[in-house]
DNA sequence: CGGCTACTTGAATACTTTCAATCCGCGTGG
DNA sequence: CCACGCGGATTGAAAGTATTCAAGTAGCCG
């Protein structure tokens, strides 16, 4: 069933910026279609050419990339009110795939409407290329931690900055307990560890009682260990600067 | 001294899309100035707030992370051609900085003047966009390299990528050998190993005759057995598509 | 009650780091 | 012109971290 920009809960969140009538208006017509696709479907293939853009709108989704080894690195995790399929659209050719790992339902947006967009709503236009730099520089972080950190230190930073991403998206049970619908083998090629080391990283930090997961949820029984573990820092990310729908 | 972008050798290569009188017009009124700054000299500090956007117009730069540890991380070697600072100057804060290893040359282009290039060059608004989200690409598959790869196949890889890059920029002796001025050091903290294993693994390629690094220059002695073990594929990087000088 | 998949645990192995010592090239100053 | 000092590169040995292989457990669905 599909959801008229104009209603989307999603737009209300920190995360969107304040749309005018116009700019609405454009948005919604670039909008073909709403679909519902089921876990482990594939949203998006590499090698794939041009296709549409895509934006999350509910359930989890990751990016990653397969080896010639046969091995898979996952990029990114997508949540509810990311982009996907940016650049096969403006770039032809892509090297990664998009999969989801929950029931997902995705905004279709036509991509032969970015000319427009960006002839006619400068400001979109804008606010789109903030939101990449500022997911480059989430990459930056990500990339770091893979080139400078040990496993827990990993895992650690990845819990957190999925938790507060999902806050920032207005999920989450209030507590200090969000979903977390990825599984082991899904953890260790996010953050470049081998599955049987991950489960006995995980055992670690249960075991310390600073976090676990389980039954796909996420708890964080002490943040402030945590965080100070992972060196992490919340980040103000692209507040109020997604432009797409 | 300066050059006059109309002038510019590096807006030739098969990097940069050609531009109208009217653009090319819009991108000089940019520049204000062209600046020379010594090796290891910062050109961008983690933290900064705003400054110019740079391109880089003569010599190499690392765009790093520090972290916590004392430790660092090297995000990405800058070329000439790449452009430097758009996050902090369209986000405000970034969380790199970006260091120059030779003497370099920048040309420094005002951030004020964005919201107009947006509003009266769309075109090349979209292939700034397009440009990034080419170096996205980049970034995801050095993400794999860091996350999925043992020391040999992270070294051959950005040796190779390096080379090509440079390429595509111009520079480069004919043959199989390219400038490489980072140190061990430096590798070491691009690729996420020690500096001693990257010695290591250095002499490895070199004994098998593979590749070397040596005063400040890089051979390829084979560089299809280089690429096989790196499972490097050359990318079509975003030729042609760069809109700023 | 199988049979499947995910998760856990143990032991052996492999890869990488750390520590420490040595070597080398180069610029300085005597 | 040569000794000295310094930073980078190389080498060896020991320790640490993560992987692989293998076996066993737990939960779920037909």
């Amino acid at each position: 069933m599909s959801v008229p920009c104009e209603q989307c809960p999603l737009r209300l969140t920190p995360l969107f910026r304040p749309f005018s009538e116009n700019e609405l208006g454009f948005i919604g017509r670039m909008k073909t279609d709403h679909i519902v696709v089921a876990p482990r479907a594939h949203i998006m293939h590499e090698d794939e050419i041009g296709g549409p853009v895509y934006t999350l709108f509910e359930g989890w989704a990751i990016r990653y990339h397969r080896l010639p080894n046969g091995g898979r690195q996952i990029l990114d995790i997508m949540l509810p009110g990311d982009t996907i399929g940016l650049a096969s659209a403006l770039l032809g050719r892509i090297k990664h795939s998009v999969q989801a790992i929950t029931t997902a339902t995705l905004c279709v947006l036509e991509a032969r409407s970015f000319p427009d967009l960006f002839s006619d709503h400068p400001a979109l236009a804008l606010n789109i290329l903030q939101t990449r730099l500022a997911e480059e520089q989430r990459m930056d972080i990500r990339l770091s931690l893979l080139g400078r950190s040990d496993a827990e230190q990993r895992i650690a930073y990845l819990m957190l900055e999925t938790f507060d991403r999902l806050r920032q998206r207005g999920i989450g049970h209030g507590g200090s307990t969000c979903p977390f619908p990825l599984q082991r083998r899904d953890l260790a090629d996010a953050v470049g560890l081998s599955t049987v080391h991950v489960g006995r990283t995980l055992g670690s930090l249960r075991e310390r009682r600073l976090a676990d997961i389980q039954n796909g949820m996420l708890i964080l029984f002490d943040r402030e260990k945590l965080a100070e573990l992972a060196s992490y820092v919340p980040t103000g990310d692209a507040k109020g600067r997604r432009a797409i729908l």
